[in-house]
DNA sequence: CAGTGGTCTAGACCACTGG
DNA sequence: CAGTGGTCTAGACCACTGC
């Protein structure tokens, strides 16, 4: 096994590494180092957009070499927690900056062009978790949530409802959430669950199907009942793999596909 | 920019690197020799499966250090070109030997496990791309192509039909496919693809969208007509980003979903 | 045991950004 | 110009595989 590192003391001097034989579970030092820097992370202890310390920085502070804190980084690139430009600094990925307006989602219109949507929020609700959502989001049954529910409209003189989201949010983390702050919020809304509320989304699951629109559901989008959608449940995730929102989305197919790359 | 690389002569002595200060167009060492290893495959020197020559020969051939092919391999093994294993080598990666039988296939029971479903070929036959799949396939309206279809039925007892899958095919690159060997092939059919053409897919784009299903695909997959059905259209790519096959599906999603991961 | 990929280091130099 | 990330090297040593 490499050697053990301390967590950095950030106003601190830097601290000892022991040098330790090959153990029983071998987990390399730059995978260490990986793991103290996304817990820094979850602590918050940089926020999105801001730049963590410089590659020499964390080397000296970590006691390693500056390719070893090259390689974490390299990783945690990958997973999109940290981006790097060049000449500049090593940046917290954030939902709020990005130009791509919707990180997740995957639909595309049929003609190129255009991703713009427009949003129209249709209620916002506290309630208490229905039993399946307690259990995707990983909660009790009864449990505190917010409920929301919204259409996005293709852009254009028209402005066809395309998509019908239904949203589980625990209360517990989104506290002071209600209608007048999303309709006020520009940018997306993983944006705004980042500056408003702290909760990051880094990654997502989802189940896709085919079902038949019923009555309700076939007014708000405008279509015919029993008219063919998309159904898109995204469950997202935050630091340490907890799920933070189930997402349950409907999609009028018939001028949008939904983009999927398969390496 | 960095010194340049010749290609490998794999039966000869090292080539020269010549060292030049930085032009126009940067581009890594190690970029160049991920473009030559890259060449060596879509050429075939290599062949799925068998091992590629070990880092330090690589290095030796190119005249630069382990590090700098390493870098070279690490992001070829990130493409899913190769394959590293400890202690035994680097790989040309196949989709005949991979245990997953179906690299491409998202769809999953919704009661976990079995991932095995059964083949039943329909048809198989040499025409005339259409023009919308001759445009797909970037070929000719008319050239000729093999038209395939087929069902995948869900394992078990009753074995209902799940998919019907049709395949388009470029006929240049499938010369002897025939229904017989389609039968006769076990394993996946990229494997075959791969084994028998020598076509390995490399990457996949696809269109996602519900519709209902007309008479005679509910017909073939036992559903009603008008029955919601996923439409998943599937073209895809070998070296070079040349498409070679165009695959549309139309699953039925009553028991099984469509699993997508995002990051 | 030799050969492979995997980790880690220390140092040099390059490319990019911004003051 | 100093500071950042990006490339490249040479060498040491470790972990894993198979003979």
């Amino acid at each position: 096994m490499p050697a053990d590192v301390s967590p950095p003391n950030p106003a601190a001097p830097p601290e000892a590494v022991d040098a330790a034989p090959a153990g029983p579970s071998f987990s390399p030092l730059y995978q260490q180092i990986k793991g103290l820097i996304t817990r820094e992370l979850q602590a918050g202890v940089w926020k999105p957009g801001e730049a963590i310390p410089s590659e020499l920085d964390l080397a000296a502070r970590f006691k390693v070499s500056q390719g070893t804190v090259r390689k974490a980084i390299d990783e945690l690139a990958a997973d999109n927690l940290l981006v790097r430009r060049q000449g500049k600094g090593t940046f917290v990925a954030t939902h709020a900056e990005q130009q791509i307006q919707y990180r997740f989602l995957r639909l595309m219109p049929d003609d190129g062009g255009g991703r713009g949507m427009a949003r129209r929020l249709l209620d916002c609700r506290r309630t208490r978790a229905p039993a399946d959502v307690a259990r995707m989001l990983d909660c009790k049954s009864g449990d505190a949530v917010v409920q929301l529910r919204r259409l996005l409209l293709s852009d254009g003189p028209a402005g066809k409802p395309v998509v019908l989201d239904e949203i589980w949010l625990p209360g517990a983390l989104f506290k002071g959430l209600t209608a007048e702050r999303l309709a006020d919020y520009k940018g997306p809304m993983y944006g705004m669950f980042e500056t408003e509320f702290g909760v990051r989304m880094i990654r997502a699951e989802e189940k896709i199907r085919a079902l038949a629109a019923d009555a309700a559901t076939a007014s708000l989008l405008a279509v015919a009942p029993g008219f063919p959608l998309l159904s898109v449940e995204r469950l997202s995730f935050t630091y340490g793999d907890k799920p933070v929102e189930l997402r349950r989305g409907l999609y009028n197919t018939e001028q949008h596909f939904y983009r999927n790359e398969l390496n």
